[in-house]
DNA sequence: CCGATACATTTAACATGTTAATCATAATCC
DNA sequence: GGATTATGATTAACATGTTAAATGTATCGG
């Protein structure tokens, strides 16, 4: 077992490491720090389960949103999924090459394409779907499910207001509240 | 101003998408895309103005803990600053080639390497710092400073006890593996 | 009609996330 | 002390995030 050199915890190092003179919060209790972390403690739950049958996180939240309706343009699905158009454009041409998903351009407008789940995609979900919510059940025992549902509620609050903040700044002059 | 043709907010939609036969939890109330769409939402205030200095949030990051110590090994930085080793060492050889930060090999070890920030890399802080804590001062105003505390909180809980479950799981009905 | 404009999607280019493998150096065991 | 094992850091390989540009189609104004 190799010893960590003096680097104990900072404020309580032997005088090793002084705080510089800029002057910014703690950059661990920052917000962005904070989603970041409880975020990625969530997914790490996650990501063996779907690791195990051949899917990223982002493939499985396209594949969830192809379920849950019978056919979504691609826009939509960006939307829903909250992936931006790029990564969806890569991600939907591995799942259709895997034959997990169709793509269709629709009629009416060629621009657009209409996206579905393949009934290999179905399946696929149906083996993945009973360990992911074991382990979503096993997240709201351990946090209370209360508690996670006010976590939600604060959040989503959070996205609102600072969705409408967006508009306030931009025209630098607040005019809204 | 284009409109979004009708595709409204999902629940409210003209009865166009009726539910698959797959019973899963709604897809926007995960967990993790609740956590996804909030960070999302507070980095993209803060994206541009990192932009302007030629700075990713990652990037941001590492200098902000970089200012909080005189020197701080890779590892360690890389707990605080929560990125993985490539993606740290990538960032590094960059900030380094940039001129905004030094490296030196520890001589008792040479294994490891001492990071620290230099006084171009100190500058760019100090012209970053200023609009930066001002964008955190409008959300913590939008949002209440009060709520902000307790969201945070409650994230800090949700890590924690996740963190905990890990262990838990682990050893737990499967054996090991 | 036709040219300008808007729109949906994809491609391009670069940065990071993620896991596995590599490389060099240290610590350990015999 | 030399093989073994552990550790710190980097590199490799692939997937995604992010912004800009390109592509093909639709719409609109004249």
């Amino acid at each position: 077992m190799a010893e960590k050199k003096s680097s104990g915890n900072p404020g309580s190092g032997p005088a090793g490491a002084p705080p510089r003179r800029v002057p910014m919060r703690d950059f661990s209790r920052s917000l962005p720090m904070s989603l970041l972390r409880a975020r990625e403690a969530v997914m790490r739950q996650f990501r063996p389960s779907l690791r195990l049958h051949g899917l990223t996180e982002q493939q499985w939240r396209i594949l969830r949103a192809l379920a849950a309706a019978e056919t979504i343009e691609v826009t939509e699905l960006a939307r829903v999924a909250f992936l931006l158009g790029p990564s969806l454009s890569r991600i939907l041409r591995d799942l259709e090459a895997r034959h997990l998903i169709e793509r269709r351009v629709v009629r009416a407008d060629q621009r657009r394409t209409e996206v579905s789940i393949s009934a290999k995609g179905l399946e696929l979900i149906k083996a993945v779907a009973p360990s992911s919510e074991a382990i979503y059940a096993a997240i709201t025992r351990r946090y209370g499910a209360r508690k996670l549902a006010e976590l939600q509620d604060m959040l989503g609050v959070l996205e609102h207001r600072l969705a409408a903040m967006e508009l306030t700044e931009e025209g630098s002059a607040e005019a809204d509240q």
